[in-house]
DNA sequence: CATTATCCATAACCTATGTTAAGTGAGCGC
DNA sequence: GCGCTCACTTAACATAGGTTATGGATAATG
């Protein structure tokens, strides 16, 4: 029972919070076992994300491929740890995932979560809510430990664009930030004088303008080309994955 | 209705996806709006986590206090936003909330979020799970912002430290770490030659010892103050927050 | 209107970390 | 045993970004 291996679930199961029905739905939800070797791979970038997978043994680790050939590892995977459920709420995979060493995993589809939540698509929304936000930091993990300064504060300002366009909080490409430069300096990990400078460099190329809580981005395309920006964490319509699994679950 | 006008919410709405009862439950889930002014705290780390907010206007932002006397700001949240379900599964908050401007914003308790995962104590354990490694990710994020390379590689240690622990994969504070240095600099953001030196530098103060996939912690504890590691969110026995949860709803 | 506090821009200087390169030792195939 | 390759170490040099400081807007307050 890979999944009671977890350590929630075993906290759980301790605990006897775990009902005699739970229990026979892990079993029922139970795959077969999957032997990886090393530096195998789970999946990629973009592919399609219908599992999760419990690892059992070895160690998997979850990467973004970076536009300047080097990668950003998300997180490391140890024995016991579920791998995967990132991208639940998703339909494609938000960063690859592979093995380290030879090892053993458990994998479980998201069809069966899905099932597991049982008849509220409330708490299926809820939970996908809280994967999107973790999406958010990732990708902003990605920016603070690889690109340099106008690049992290290029996507954080698209970043934010697309948010407030999303609920019509942009007019004209413009859009009010309450935010000082010292505030965004702590969000970015840099100092507040470079996050000026920044901004003066960025005005300077044309991509953004400014007066004190007034952004305008003239040209958001050009800033998204520049940041490589990939949307889809943020703008995919995300029930879409759910109701291919509403229909398929009465 | 202030959690429907959540993103993924409106989008579910949108699908038909939310039954009659789903509807019924969020008009019953709802408490009083609250107005907050600029600057307001909606709550402080290690603070009790028993609710989450959705806002509804204005913006605000989660974020740690650092022992440098600066914070790490890990998301700021627009009207529509969800603050504070990270916490879900702790507790204690892992992280402060506070506005920027002026807002209202509606609380949830965990209470209700609880019930509606129904009967499975399963799903719960799916979310808490899914909600730690969110608190792995912010914990990263912060040391990535604003530590210092040694900082960074002596938490990293700590960390898997720990989490091998739990596993009991560690013995006589020593554990086998399958990484090479160029993996570890891809998940720290630093260079390889970097984690080398500073790998040295962590040798030479004898809080380190590695030969290979050797890793040894002669004294774990001092590495954990070096880094003021709040184990908080990675020690805490999570599923007691939900075992009064579970006496409360039979 | 005067005063003060914020926020921001720019400059000069300093340091941590990236980059490039060369050398060492362990493992492994031949 | 010989020569690979791979992981690591150390050094020399380059640079992005931190730090400190100063001045100038603009907004808040009396």
């Amino acid at each position: 029972m890979a999944l009671l291996d977890t350590v929630v679930m075993r906290g759980l199961s301790n605990q006897g919070a775990l009902s005699t029905e739970d229990k026979a739905f892990l079993l029922e939800l139970e795959l077969n076992p999957r032997h990886m070797s090393a530096s195998e791979v789970l999946w990629l970038e973009n592919g399609q994300a219908d599992l999760f997978c419990v690892v059992k043994e070895g160690w998997g680790y979850s990467y973004r491929n970076l536009k300047n050939g080097s990668k950003q590892i998300l997180k490391f995977y140890l024995p016991g740890d579920i791998i995967g459920i990132r991208d639940f709420g998703f339909t494609r995979r938000l960063a690859s995932a592979a093995m380290i060493n030879d090892g053993v995993i458990y994998p479980f589809s998201y069809q069966q979560l899905f099932e597991l939540f049982g008849r509220s698509s409330l708490a299926v929304g809820i939970m996908a809510t809280a994967m999107r936000q973790q999406a958010l930091l990732s990708e902003r993990l990605v920016y603070l430990g690889k690109y340099a300064a106008h690049e992290q504060l290029a996507h954080f300002l698209y970043e934010i664009y697309l948010r407030l366009k999303r609920i019509g909080a942009v007019e004209d490409n413009s859009f009010l930030m309450p935010l000082t430069q010292e505030l965004i300096g702590d969000a970015l990990g840099m100092s507040p004088v470079h996050v000026s400078r920044t901004f003066s460099m960025l005005r300077e190329e044309g991509l953004v303008i400014r007066d004190r809580q007034h952004v305008k981005l003239p040209d958001p395309e050009a800033l998204a080309r520049l940041v490589e920006f990939n949307d889809s964490y943020i703008d995919e319509f995300l029930p879409s994955a759910f109701s291919e699994l509403l229909r398929a679950t009465p």
